[in-house]
DNA sequence: TTAGGTGCAAAACCTTTGCACACAG
DNA sequence: CTGTGTGCAAAGGTTTTGCACCTAA
C-alpha cells in the first residue's frame, strides 16, 4: 500500500516548514528542528522533503551554488517561479496561457500525458542596488 | 596584469560551446571535447566556465539535481524542446509569446537580466502504440 | 503483523582547491 | 622571463543509498 504514515518526524518537518517564511535548505531545516528540540536525522529530512516535493506539497528552487531550497506550497494550482539568481527570493507566477499553449503544441505533434517545467530567473531589484556589478 | 591567454583548452571549450545548442553541463562539455579529440582536464573545464560566466560570456542555470548548466550567450531567440519521456524523440518548438510574457513578468516584479528554461515532455504517438504501459 | 519510516554511516555527485609544471605573451 | 593556465588528485559540500531496526495502522 502507498499509505503515508504520520510520524513524529514528518510532523516536525511540516511544522518547521510552517514556521519559516520563504525558502529554506534541507540542512537549515534540520538545524531548526533540532534546535527546537525535535529529534530527526538529516537523511530523514532529505527523504521527507523529496516526497513532499514529489507530491507537490512543497516547492523547490535551486541556488547558483547548487543548493536546494524548499518552501511549503502556498498556491494549490500549478504555477511557476520567478527566482532571483543572487539571493533566491522567489515569486510564484501563474501562466494560464502557457498551460494552454503547451497542450496545443503537444497535441499538434501527437504527444499525450504532457508535463512542462518553466523556470524564470533574473536579478531582483534589491540585489541590483546592493551589489553593483 | 589581467590578460586572457588564448590556450588550446580555452579554444576547445569555446568551440564546444559553439557546437552545442542549448545548455550543457560541465561534465558533458568535457566529455564532448575529449570525444572529439580535444585534450583537457575536467577541472580546467570548470575553471574556464567559471571565468566565462563571470565575464558574462556564458549563461548559467541550475538543475533540480544541483547540476550547473552552461550556454554560450546568444542574443537571438532560443527555442525549446518537446521531448518524449519514453523514447527521447524531441521536436524543436518556438515560443515567441513566451519570450514576451517572461519579460513582462520579470519587469512587473523588478527583475532584470531574465532567463527562462522551458521543458515540455510527454509520450509520443509511436510510443503509445508500441508500449502499452 | 507488516509495510512503510527512520537513523547511521558510507557512498555518490558535482565542484573547488592546492600545488607543481607548462607555456603564451 | 613572468605570471596565467593547466592537470592531477585530494578535499569540499550537498544529497542519496544500503541496511538493520522501529513503529504506525
Amino acid at each position: 500500500m502507498v499509505s503515508t504514515r504520520v510520524t513524529a518526524q514528518r510532523r516536525e518537518v511540516l511544522s518547521a516548514l510552517g514556521r519559516v517564511q520563504g525558502f529554506v535548505s534541507a540542512q537549515e531545516l534540520h538545524a531548526l528542528i533540532v534546535r527546537d528540540g525535535g529529534q530527526i536525522a538529516l537523511a530523514t529530512v532529505y527523504t521527507l522533503l523529496k516526497k513532499l516535493v514529489a507530491s507537490e506539497e512543497v516547492d523547490l528552487v535551486m541556488t547558483d551554488r547548487g543548493e536546494a531550497l524548499y518552501r511549503r506550497c502556498v498556491v494549490d494550482q500549478h504555477h511557476h517561479h520567478l527566482a532571483c539568481r543572487s539571493c533566491g527570493a522567489a515569486v510564484e507566477v501563474d501562466a494560464p496561457e502557457l498551460e494552454n499553449w503547451a497542450n496545443e503544441v503537444g497535441a499538434r505533434y501527437g504527444y499525450r500525458d504532457l508535463h512542462h517545467v518553466l523556470e524564470l530567473n533574473g536579478i531582483c531589484a534589491s540585489c541590483r542596488s546592493t551589489s553593483p556589478s
